[in-house]
DNA sequence: GAATACCTACGAAAAATTTCGTAGAAAAAA
DNA sequence: TTTTTTCTACGAAATTTTTCGTAGGTATTC
């Protein structure tokens, strides 16, 4: 699952929002961009059309407008990013990244209790 | 500790240099990401010079060569980029983060009962 | 002290990414 | 049917990042 290569922030932007929606317009996309950074529909369409090209979307004539969906699952992408961003700034050091993440971010008590859940489960499978 | 502006990727892996020997010239850091991936001296002193410009690096005259150190710590910069790479990639959920380098990466025994006395840290902290 | 090796400074080219203007097609309104 | 609105396509400019060639200076060697 790390056949994709890495977007641009600009792309995950957009992926983001797809992966919210399910399935977009170039306006809908841009619109929901624009309520945390201002940007013009055609960028936004340009970008959008380069990653039809790099195979990241998927494109649905309807009338004439374009619906779009993502091609690569949010999950996926994370897991690639994360991978990447351990190796890159963790020196793939994963506990690093996760013990440095649990204390800077707060967590609720369900969210400790699903931890130890999982962490439970990893022990198990020594 | 939010003051810097990111470092680009070949920035990170001069820091990546330089926290690791804590001061080296030019030559080393090109060594040392050689490594790695091939790039030209006058590349890497580039990048150091402009690393110094934004106040990244210092540096220090000795004899003809110049000694450089990282201004920024490894820690900080980690949370800063750890804090953006959560919210551009995981929306701002750091847990899921959480959960998902532990899926993906073994842990140790060590590690995970290490993990064990923080989050019950965390607990009491409530 | 001339030749050589080793460094830095600087500028500019190359590459990657982002932004946007303009043209033109399709649909909707008048 | 003409006018207006709404989209997409396309190309090019702007920006950011990376790469490298060349010039010039300082130390080392012969």
């Amino acid at each position: 699952m790390e056949i994709f290569q890495k977007p641009t922030e600009s792309e995950l932007e957009v992926l983001k929002v797809l992966w919210q929606m399910g399935r977009a317009t170039v306006k809908q996309v841009n619109e929901e961009i624009n309520k945390t950074k201002e940007t013009g529909y055609t960028t936004t369409l340009k970008i959008m059309q380069i990653m039809f090209e790099k195979g990241l979307l998927s494109k649905n004539a309807e009338g004439k407008q374009h619906i779009f969906e993502a091609k690569i699952g949010e999950e996926d992408t994370q897991k690639s990013l994360l991978n990447r961003f351990i190796d890159s700034t963790f020196q793939g050091n994963a506990m690093s990244l996760v013990m440095q993440a649990l204390g800077n971010h707060h967590a609720s008590e369900e969210e400790l209790s699903e931890l130890k859940k999982l962490i439970q489960q990893l022990e198990q499978d020594k």
